[in-house]
DNA sequence: CAACAATATGACAACTGATTCACCTTTCCG
DNA sequence: CGGAAAGGTGAATCAGTTGTCATATTGTTG
């Protein structure tokens, strides 16, 4: 069926789909298709959503999406290397005017939560897509922890901040991210962004306990 | 439409469910099928777990179920109560004799990595249950965190950790162990328990930076 | 513009899986 | 012991889905 046309644009990020759009047309319903299916799965959640949910949002025909999609799984995994795309282009340009690792990790912080708050649906979306195929979730991460991982590997070698496994601190990093966008910008504001900045950034610059640095004992 | 009317707000801490057992054996049924469920949910998944699964494992017919949930997403909730009283209990046991904040955080965060490797289930049940019904997943970490709130302040006053937004500190660090025992725990354990726990550790008593302790709020 | 390729449609076949129910079996207790 | 309550059974029902296909529309091109 679909299989004849190949060979040709295939090559872009990995993923060529049943069929990519030959045209204008085409690439405007996909790009529909796509965003319907961001807002559908961020609301109704990847199993809650039909593909009819998603093809009413964009106005299509049901049959239209697949098109341009094999199934609801290959969508869910377009979808997330996306919004992935888009996070760290976003937190990556917020970060770029950054003086020391610091402030990037500050800036890095709020500009997460504030993105969290915007585009809620990336939580969603990604949190799912772990339990329907492994593989997505661990490419995000992983993709996310690499980027993260050179810049504290450069971090170290300026001097910046202390030697260390950067490794795991890159996934404690991520984990306090997580868990204080899904609670202090999804599920309630109650305290200010600049708050929970100044928290963490107190726990970098200090740690935790009162007998830190300056003791030698 | 799954929407539906259900009678969920039922009993908020003393769900009964459909018909309680009454009798030794049926006591013994109901929790058979439980262990089948964690299992079943652990290694399938929520959605692609189905009810005839569970029964199988627990080696009762379909209707069976029926006599002790009321359907699926109850037995999910269920679970979700029981596991979180297992992990809870188990940690609480772990850090009772640490001789300060820092050491109950070590061997918490030990006790947590290990945990998580001998009950890979409750990351799974736990994480789906979220978009099952949040409220299930909110439930279990505002139980969580309201304990290790107390246990924070508790070590403020003694003058064990620094002043400082303990609310925020209990999420960034449910955060992390959450991370670190999906990555290090769940997915590969390619780096030792106890070289993360020495690496949060050096965290928690010196930050991240190289420059700090100059700056007391 | 004619012919062909790409897109779009929407009804529906085929399937999945949760829940029900009429009917047995076991246990309890006077 | 005997009957009632509790426990257990599994085939049948039933709601909802995905993915297909014959057909229609739009666009591209020689």
């Amino acid at each position: 069926m679909n299989t004849a046309v190949n060979a040709k644009q295939a090559g872009a990020a990995g993923n060529p789909g049943p069929g990519a759009p030959k045209t204008a047309r085409g690439a405007r319903t996909r790009a529909r298709i796509l965003k319907a299916a961001e807002d559908t799965f961020g609301t109704l959640g990847y199993h809650r959503a039909g593909i009819s949910d998603i093809t009413r949002a964009a106005g299509v025909a049901q049959g239209t999406f697949y098109t341009y999609f094999a199934g609801k799984e290959e969508i869910l995994r377009e979808l997330v290397r996306d919004m992935g795309h888009q996070v760290r282009a976003h937190l990556a340009a917020e970060i770029v005017d950054a003086r020391d690792r610091l402030e990037a990790e500050e800036k890095g912080l709020r500009a997460f939560l504030q993105y969290l708050f915007e585009n809620p649906s990336l939580y969603r979306v990604l949190q799912e897509a772990q339990f329907v195929d492994e593989s997505i979730y661990r490419d995000y991460y992983e993709a996310f922890g690499k980027g993260y991982l050179r810049m504290l590997a450069n971090a170290t070698r300026k001097g910046e901040i202390r030697a260390g496994n950067n490794e795991v601190r890159v996934w404690a990093l991520m984990g306090m991210s997580n868990f204080l966008g899904l609670r202090y910008a999804l599920w309630e504001r109650d305290v200010p962004f600049d708050e929970i900045v100044d928290t963490i950034a107190d726990l970098f610059r200090n740690g935790l306990t009162l007998d830190g640095k300056e003791k030698a004992s």
